[in-house]
DNA sequence: TTGACGCATTCCGATATAGGAATATGATGC
DNA sequence: GCATCATATTCCTATATCGGAATGCGTCAA
């Protein structure tokens, strides 16, 4: 088996660079693709290429206006990624984040640190 | 050029679904290989290799513990992860994530909205 | 030492990526 | 029709993946 599809979902369309930059221009407003294009300052080929991927895990909706298509952000499919991380965030929002297991120590709220196992 | 290296950053590590079950274990507590391996059911040369993904990126700790190695969650490479992700949510948040685009819309605060999808 | 255990690494194959170049498609205007 | 603009697609190469099988290596026990 090889990798994981770029489409395979949004962790996968996100974990390169330049969509996530065409996501964040959209995130400024809905654009036609020579907007994304001078903004991003790539090739017109692979700009589309990129809003190809983002569109088939549905994270950019298209719309026709004349000769141009206009890309629209549709942020849903990012909850699944914001779901996963957010529980970690105590992690390193804590100043013990050397501890033992940091996540393990939220559960008992706060306790005193003394090891014990698992 | 080729797709960027799993372990050029942590977007790209944790766009594995094992990869991403390998932390969650490990927040519950500090885990040797082999309880991995059970716990996943999978191969074990295929968890030493994820976790070597996890460690260039930092994801993981290891201590060596007699024969065994203990992998330690260390989950401060994510925050870049979560702070990409947050601004996101007041899109999927709010009822009318359809709309033109739901990041301007807000901040024109509340406008109306149409249901429609595609 | 010998053997067993815990884990990491290497070799292999199939897959599919990002980017560049060239080309195709589609709508608009004349 | 024909030229042009806006965008999408195809062809190409280099690279790096995930997984399996086999093997290497360090540690512990007898």
């Amino acid at each position: 088996m090889a990798r994981a599809a770029t489409t395979a979902d949004a962790f996968n369309a996100v974990a390169e660079p330049r969509r996530r930059e065409i996501l964040d221009l959209l995130a400024g407003g809905e654009r036609p693709v020579n907007d994304l294009v001078a903004l991003l300052g790539l090739a017109q080929p692979l700009v589309s290429k990129h809003l190809r991927v983002l569109r088939e895990v549905g994270l950019v909706d298209v719309r026709g206006d004349g000769r141009q298509r206009v890309y629209r952000l549709n942020a849903a499919p990012l909850k699944p990624i914001y779901d996963w991380v957010r529980p970690y965030e105590q992690a390193w929002s804590q100043r013990f984040s050397q501890l033992d297991t940091v996540l393990e120590e939220l559960k008992t709220e706060e306790d005193g640190e003394n090891g014990r196992d698992e």
